[in-house]
DNA sequence: TGAAAATATGACAAATACGTGACATCGATG
DNA sequence: CATCGATGTCACGTATTTGTCATATTTTCA
């Protein structure tokens, strides 16, 4: 659930602190530029997940922006949203020709910017078609988000079952607190690293009797997912 | 009157944006595909009544993917327009040959385009091809468009319907708000992912007791639809 | 053996996620 | 134009989840 990056690029002060804060409530990271030249570096150094293009600006336009970042092999996946002030139907199609994955009018709602940049990106992210994972009997599967006892569900939270998914493609290795958090939360948290404990408690309580072993404690260092004791 | 799915097979972005509005705006469900692994995938997955492929994409062409699709049990009867920007004679006689059920050179009117899908869904569906599911005595039925519990009609709105038949031709699988609102709303419309909640809600309402328990939450995920607890 | 250190465990309050009823809107129908 | 059904949103209640603490228990090693 690592938040994407959003990189805003338009002229506008205001109109650019508008979008960010609407962003920034929607949990996204965001990078702003406020020219085309600014704008094509900074995609580049930071490849943000997707960008939104101001269609008028000074200088090179969004439009004959969008163009080269698609002619170029490093930014030419890279997710574009145009936006400009008038609705003219050609202007549409020249975005899209341009390369454009959609294009906004202003004025639009914060709702539907967001809505439509969750569709854009959801669309340029394809479904990662996981395999499911299987230990002793217990077994998880991504497609179904179950994790099974020898055929019987088991109950299981959220973080719980993430934690789980994580040990067992990372077997036979020991993690830190520090780094169970990094990679099962998610790097910019501010958990305890106790906290870990407790969910590693919850984890071994959900597995039961049968399973518990799997999860072991690696005194002064942290824990493990292993089949050997 | 329940609108078909077409699945849009372009590379271009723009092209696809372009039929995908006329077809939207003639009332049909649409699918985007920009190459053709994901194309074959969805066509899978999906089950689209017809495919408008681009006879030229970068990797497998359109009309290889076309020749593949025929060759496949699943999507055998699947119709296939064949888009091309030439009007070449050879490749007409190509793509009937591979066994497309309609051929349109670029550059086409969005009303002609309509016009020969619709023709060839007509030609192409002897109505109700699809087989009706049936789990538990629940039965779900495309033919007559009812659901019936042990034979008795159950009370269903159309986009508990559509939901109920995504969810029963694709059990056992935990489906995000986002990816149900693509796959049953249909991909770039805007809408709260909470909505979805309400939806499944009045599913479960019209499911009544006896099968409630088929639509399962996934806490932190989605929903689910399983035979199992 | 007796601290000291590290980990396990139970309990909580706050934050989240989900369920549910109500309501406004919109298009079809009469 | 009034009505009805379908739909998308909201607001609010309820249930679950989560991060922390305080308090056991276990392990380590002088």
């Amino acid at each position: 659930m690592s938040s994407k990056t959003v990189l805003i690029v338009d002229d506008e002060p205001s109109i650019r602190e508008m979008i960010a804060v609407a962003l920034e409530m929607a949990d996204y990271r965001v990078l702003e530029a406020d020219n085309a030249q600014s704008a094509h570096a900074m995609a580049l150094d930071h490849k943000p997940d997707l960008m939104l293009l101001d269609w008028m600006m000074p200088g090179t336009s969004g439009i004959e922006l969008a163009r080269r970042l698609k002619r170029e092999e490093a930014t030419a996946e890279m997710p574009i949203i145009l936006l400009t002030a008038k609705g003219e139907e050609d202007n549409k199609v020249q975005g899209l020709e341009a390369g454009a994955d959609d294009y906004i009018t202003k004025p639009f709602s914060p709702r539907e910017l967001v809505a439509r940049l969750k569709a854009v990106l959801r669309r340029a992210t394809p479904p990662g078609i996981e395999e499911a994972v299987e230990v002793e009997g217990l077994k998880l599967d991504p497609a179904s988000h179950r994790v099974t006892s020898h055929g019987s569900a088991l109950e299981i939270g959220p973080t719980e079952y993430r934690l789980l998914q994580f040990f067992m493609t990372h077997q036979e290795r020991a993690y830190t607190r520090s780094q169970l958090l990094d990679q099962v939360w998610g790097g910019n948290v501010y958990v305890e690293e106790r906290t870990v404990d407790v969910h590693i408690r919850r984890l071994r309580k959900s597995l039961g009797e049968k399973h518990q072993h799997l999860i072991q404690t690696v005194r002064g260092t942290g824990y493990r997912f292993s089949i050997r004791e």
